[in-house]
DNA sequence: TTGAAAGCGCTAACAT
DNA sequence: ATGTTAGCGCTTTCAA
């Protein structure tokens, strides 16, 4: 019905708006910024403009005043890979995990008005390209999802005063504000569902122990295992994937055929570790009880389904955002760092 | 060294630039722009200045005259899912391929020097803010990953004229160029394969009937089987999901229990429908050959691992890039669909 | 409460 | 080949 009062081609301007309403841009500008102090029948005017124009604001001449830009980055850091087959930039994208971990952040930053841009540091020369482009105030904040444990990006991000939040605690530590779940906690659940099944010869298939969650998950799971009576602790060290999960657990079984339960610190190795004790004669719950760790995809898709210890991934990834738009919002302001309650979800392999 | 002869607080601005090399902005900006018809000596004084000043064009500030943005939009579209368990988003995040997609095309876009902005459309609304934020020209090109047939995303963004690419043939035709594979094409490799390994009771575990990709890879597969001299294809749909591809197995299976060998439309299904056999007493691939398609993670997970039918993901979505780039580049331009060649993956199941 | 005007940093005529 | 200048569309003093 309305007929857009706008020059042809070309997008709608505040000027377009302000002309139909009558008023000044300067008004035009209040209203859509929300401010208090406009009159509610001019305010009603440039509304009506608005909608009759299809305006929406220019983002580029809005950040060229403001220095805001309404958008933040999503950074991934990962190492720098080109002795592997990995095709491209490496395991992030295709990890479940990481497309949880998008799903939860979009869903806080979408309805607060930002936009995320993708990005990708997985060399030296990657590395300080990003850093230049967040340096220049090309972004209003920073999330870094970082998979390596030596990674220098969280320390020269915490130097920039860049808004910032961490997926997980940094391996090296640094002044930014992380979202993880309670390691020692999961593990403590994990250990008390294989003790009190009647367990006493229990192993674990540990994460890498240059990664701070990795180390936590088998201290945690340690130490659970001693207050419960049971102190010894057979391990090995697998990298968080399948292979690597069915590798360690080869090694685990052949120093220690008697197990009856294994804590395996990731789902993923868990789908490499139970075909191993199948093939090897254990059934699976009833010889050897395993747990694994992260409540993923793999979990309900291992044969038999993984009992595992849950991280609410999601609601972490929301609460990186909060995190975010606070520094955001409250130039300055560091907010404390969150850790969440895993929570145990029982299956059917212990 | 250098000291960095600038405002303190604030990044250079090409006028700093200018005034560190003794010229004026246009020549400076000449220089930055790569400019041929500038001295060589200015050339290198401005270079200097640059690196002196650590100096970065404002983004905003460019975009504002230029119209350009350097960046592109990844949609991702997806069908509404109230009704769903699924948490937020839905699969498509969460889904290796998707990953695939987005390591492919990054890997040509940051060389370009394009940002990539993800922004999702689930549904009327978060459609409709989408389409709004594309039209006004925050981004000079499209990239649209939809998961739905009847999605009007396509048609939608072929009216705006904004450089556009799809993932995959639209669901409704439109006028915009994808990138697939070439689906019949894949399914005459599978068939090929059972048939030389003499299988002649061959079924078939398809995907939604209401997708062109599920479409063909069920009718080139039947095509390719008759050429070869088997007439009759049992069938049974799926979901494209692991527990889909299990209940359609199941109901083929339950139809035809001499079948001896099956392709399964989708690795993942195949993830599902291979157990759905081994429970029934056959062995794979000795009784029943199995033969997958997209060669995704899934094909090795598989317990035995698939023979499967492989997508060059990562180049397919180089691909997207470079034909999205030469849009932006030769406005007016629609360059053709490009339909990749799949190849055979054998390994275990068939 | 409203408007006039300056200016954010840059590119692109245009003039030289 | 180089410089001067006029905006791009917006927010934000400052006056009224």
């Amino acid at each position: 019905m309305a007929t857009e009062a706008r020059r042809p081609g070309r997008p709608a301007t505040l000027e377009d708006v302000a002309r139909v309403a009558g008023v000044s841009r300067a008004t035009a500008s209040r209203v859509i910024n929300g401010l208090p102090t406009v009159d509610a029948a001019l305010r009603r005017k440039v509304e009506e403009a608005i909608t009759a124009t299809g305006y929406a604001p220019n983002r580029a001449a809005r950040s060229l005043v403001t220095r805001r830009t309404d958008s933040v980055a999503l950074v991934v850091s990962e190492r720098e890979q080109r002795h592997l087959a990995t095709p491209f930039i490496g395991r992030m994208f295709s990890d479940p995990h990481f497309g949880r971990v998008v799903s939860g952040l979009l869903r806080e930053l979408r309805p607060a008005g930002l936009q995320t841009v993708l990005m990708v540091a997985d060399d030296e020369a990657s590395r300080a390209q990003v850093l230049a482009y967040l340096r220049q105030g090309h972004v209003d904040g920073v999330v870094l999802v970082s998979s390596h444990p030596d990674d220098p990006l969280p320390r020269m991000l915490a130097e920039t005063a860049l808004p910032t939040v961490l997926a997980g605690r940094p391996g090296r530590a640094a002044a930014l504000p992380y979202v993880e779940v309670d390691q020692r906690a999961g593990a403590r659940l994990a250990a008390e569902r294989l003790v009190a099944q009647g367990r006493r010869l229990i192993g674990t298939v540990a994460g890498p122990q240059d990664m701070p969650a990795a180390q936590e998950r088998l201290d945690g799971f340690r130490g659970a295992l001693a207050a419960l009576g049971v102190p010894d602790l057979p391990w090995a060290e697998g990298d968080f994937t399948r292979a690597g999960g069915a590798e360690a657990m080869r090694r685990l079984l052949a120093g220690h055929p008697g197990l009856d339960g294994v804590f395996v610190a990731s789902d993923l190795m868990g789908l490499g570790a139970v075909p191993v004790l199948l093939r090897a004669g254990r059934r699976v719950p009833q010889d050897v009880g395993v747990v694994g760790f992260d409540d993923s995809e793999a979990a309900e898709a291992a044969e038999p389904a993984l009992t595992t210890v849950r991280q609410p991934v999601e609601d972490m990834a929301g609460e990186m955002a909060r995190l975010l738009l606070r520094q955001i919002r409250e130039p300055g302001a560091v907010p404390p760092s969150v850790v969440f309650r895993p929570s145990l979800v029982v299956r059917d392999s212990a």
